[in-house]
DNA sequence: GGTTGATGTGTAAACGTTTACATCAGCAAT
DNA sequence: ATTGCTGATGTAAACGTTTACACATCAACC
């Protein structure tokens, strides 16, 4: 039913080699003939069959994208910057919301094989090491995002954690704080224990006791923000600041303060991660790490594109994390 | 280098028609056989190529997903849901985030064509009268969520937004309002009016008159809110309730609020719409409309899935709102 | 011991492209 | 008039599947 590209050449009285070349911008072509395809292919109303096209060579212009999930602000980003690149290269992207399940992650990674797509970005923080090596059996590029399993085929671009949650706590212990707790995120991520790397680095530089009783664990989600506060709270009810692993973190640490009655920032302080638009809008507004999302997304897909087209210079990406300073952090009361 | 049908076929001994039968489940074929085939599938670790087979079958297992932005968390929950019954049943879901820019949501469309998708949902409020022709041409179903066009080959699927908006404004008359404010979304937004539609309707049903200085421009988006409020709080200052286009919306509102230190909901009462997570973790926790995001996703790929499979029963669904009663509105006072 | 029917398997065409190679026309140089 | 180019175009194979159709085998029947 759909026009093909025997239609346009019966019609436009040339064979399908000489459609395909003009499809092709090729240059050797005879401008009125070109002209002539190209009326026809407008007049038929002609759209190529890339599944068909892909047959023959071997590339799908399609790239696989696995998250750990969309309801995530900060994957939101990450997709966005994904999209953003893709699109203007006439790419499409598959997405996958792997939800943390394994399962699910191995039925994603089949149907990407299956789809034969040219590339894969994994944004979930978790990466099997299980199908890490089934990826690179695949031979099809991969690029990490914010985590760092290299192997051949395989690529990262991340931002530096271990920087941001140095940068954070160092800002918490500058303003006077000494008791600071930090609540985790997901127990298999590799950021979970890269910010709490840099916390641990902020203390000892400072000269300060690290004491595990002020960790606290989480999901990333609000509620692990509000049962990690609620346990810190009765755990160490000294603490005067608290390094969340997140800001949808922080927002449950702050509904739990508030229904503790601590005010914040004066009796606790609270600071985020991620930088997510509602940041700005909390109360009172957080202060939090910045981290690129958006360019962490166009990147990896900027890498794979490059990958395509043989570049090989492509290198390993990392990108600095950045303080932004609101309202949920004040000096310590002495 | 990728294994073929052909590879398998020779080294189990039988021709490709035998191991396209085995891939299929199709019963015709001898026990033993099958277990040769099924073995010499696994040791090859043959992987099908879907391109391939699209070309002879005309089904790509892919559908389109358009959305307004994935940053927006409502749009993130559709996608989730379109994405969960996708995968179940394997299909991939190609994602396109057509930030509400015209030309844009033309390539996207473009593109969907070109790799011939088996369906598309449209979840972009907008949806271009532009290009829904430009779809029933190419005669591939659409299921439109949210938005009500309709024509050959589109369904839809969305929220009863008219009875939202009559259901939120008229909880605010209950608690004994009477200057409600509305603060829109995008204006070319079928939600927008229909939302405005309910808020005046339950005003007409309970004989209060209806006033346009009480209705501000917004954007769907926090810095919408926050100026929309700005707006009403100078125009009408004798208002002491705003029923928010959604949630988003809504937290700009209260940050508006909490700057001209007019507290909530005290003195002035914030009605949200979409319930989306945050809505319980913001301060103070907002009443709103819940809308069933996830269902909305799920259902419109359900649709599409039905549609291929030659249903000819689908019909248009509406699903109804709830109204969430939480701390952000309170009785008026008098 | 044919005829029939069922069952399992193979053959080959088809799907819509791209592309290596062959062909051909025109023309310049010999 | 032949040769050799050059540039434009056509021919046909190839990509990896599915599937209509044909074929072969075998058991059961009269």
């Amino acid at each position: 039913m759909p026009v093909t590209i025997v239609d346009v050449a019966r019609k436009a009285g040339v064979s399908t080699a000489t459609v395909s070349r003009v499809l092709h911008k090729s240059p050797k072509v005879d401008a009125t003939t070109r002209a002539r395809v190209r009326e026809t292919l407008e007049e038929l109303g002609y759209s190529p069959n890339i599944p068909a096209r892909s047959l023959v060579t071997k590339r799908t212009r399609t790239v696989g994208l696995v998250i750990t999930t969309i309801a995530d602000p900060f994957f939101a980003d990450i997709v966005r910057g994904v999209e953003d690149v893709a699109i203007e290269n006439d790419y499409g992207v598959i997405l996958c919301d792997s939800n943390a399940d394994p399962e699910r992650e191995m039925a994603t990674i089949r149907l990407f094989q299956e789809k034969r797509v040219d590339g894969i970005i994994v944004a979930s923080s978790r990466v099997g090491d299980l199908y890490l090596g089934l990826l690179e059996k695949t031979k099809v590029p991969v690029v990490l995002v914010n985590n760092e399993k290299t192997g051949s085929y395989v690529y990262s671009v991340g931002t530096d954690d271990v920087a941001g949650g140095e940068m954070a706590t160092e800002y918490l212990i500058q303003l006077g704080h000494r008791r600071i707790g930090y609540i985790a995120g997901l127990a298999d991520a590799k950021s979970t224990y890269d910010r709490l790397t840099g916390y641990r680095q902020a203390l000892r530089k400072h000269g300060l006791p690290f004491d595990s009783s002020l960790l606290a664990p989480g999901n990333a989600r609000p509620d692990g923000g509000l049962s990690g506060m609620n346990q810190l709270l009765t755990d160490c009810p000294s603490l005067t600041a608290v390094f969340c692993y997140n800001d949808l973190t922080a927002i449950g640490a702050l509904k739990a303060l508030r229904i503790a009655g601590k005010s914040v920032p004066d009796l606790v302080s609270v600071m985020g991660y991620d930088d997510l638009l509602f940041a700005a809008y909390s109360e009172p507004p957080l202060t939090t790490i910045e981290q690129r999302k958006y360019d962490l997304g166009a990147i990896a897909m900027r890498m794979l594109l490059d990958l395509q087209s043989g570049v090989e210079s492509v290198s390993n990406n990392v990108l600095e994390p950045r303080l932004v300073i609101r309202e949920s952090c004040s000096p310590a009361k002495s």
